[in-house]
DNA sequence: AAGCTTCGCAACCGCTCTACA
DNA sequence: CTGTAGAGCGGTTGCGAAGCT
């Protein structure tokens, strides 16, 4: 650090203590803010950043200036996971520290058990890939039907009974989607396959056997579906909508996102 | 004991944000 | 809307103390 004046006769470097003083009394009779006047007040050739940050990271006595506990630090540490480098706010949550001692302190202590730490920890995950074999997967898949499928022809399906109200997002229910319509198995989930809805357990069952004998170049998503008409080997096939969206647990997340976002500010 | 290296922290710098004319 | 000044923030620097050889 230079200890010399700026080309503006203004004094840098290590602050003494007659210094400290003058700003410590200056700062008691006119308080904190309007830096700009605090050098000219206090009679220091200091500039102003200089005087806030001496003050702000030294002189205000309620900085805190033990060593951080277990807790404190293990907070800091869960802080910066959350919020990045934005010690203004990290110092929010540890009273009487300052912003520039966090920083010190996360610069000097803890990015090293950091790096440690991630590397710890790919090294377990490393371990483990080579251990354990990954599972296949099978998922699922929705099925499309060839526009010749029996399963939607209605003379094959005569029998099958109206096939399936469907809804829109009002709640009202359109009649003139009865042929070839199709229930969802799962009416809260709309990304799952479509079953024909039949009264005849013969034509449920072979359904169910076709699903399972499907090749995969018969699957498409369901959303694949529903995004573009174009895409539909079965055109007229509609899928119900949910009617009514819940969204009351949006409203619940929204709530707790609220809620850190108050315990930070 | 002397020289060198590392570490911790105070302080500076440059940039962004905000308020106001 | 734009320009300007003050305030604040985060990155970086560099001094001095502590530790090591």
């Amino acid at each position: 650090m230079e200890k010399s004046k700026t080309r503006s006769g203004v004094r840098k470097g290590a602050w003494t203590y007659e210094e400290d003083k003058l700003l410590k009394s200056c700062i008691s009779k006119y308080g904190e803010g309007k830096w700009h006047l605090v050098p000219q007040r206090a009679g220091l050739n200091r500039c102003r950043k200089s005087c806030r940050l001496r003050w702000l990271n030294y002189l205000n006595p309620t900085i805190n200036k033990e060593i951080l506990s277990e807790d404190e630090v293990d907070m800091m540490l869960r802080l910066h996971k959350l919020l990045g480098n934005r010690w203004s706010l990290i110092v929010g949550r540890l009273p009487g520290g300052t912003a520039n001692y966090v920083k010190n302190y996360w610069h000097t202590h803890l990015q090293k058990k950091m790096v440690s730490r991630k590397l710890e920890e790919s090294k377990e995950r490393e371990k483990l890939e080579e251990t354990v074999k990954p599972h296949a997967i099978i998922k699922p898949q929705p099925l499309t039907f060839s526009a010749n499928s029996p399963w939607l022809n209605r003379k094959y399906i005569n029998f099958v009974t109206p096939i399936v109200a469907v809804s829109t997002k009002d709640g009202t229910v359109a009649n003139d989607h009865i042929e070839n319509t199709m229930l969802p198995i799962n009416d809260t989930d709309v990304d799952c396959a479509a079953q024909p809805y039949t009264t005849n357990s013969t034509m449920s069952a072979m359904w169910w056997e076709n699903l399972l004998n499907v090749s995969n170049d018969k699957i498409a998503s369901s959303s694949l579906l529903q995004e573009d008409d174009s895409n539909l080997e079965f055109p007229n096939v509609n899928f119900l909508e949910v009617p009514n969206v819940n969204y009351s647990n949006w409203d619940s997340n929204l709530y707790e996102f609220d809620s850190i976002l108050d315990i930070l500010n």
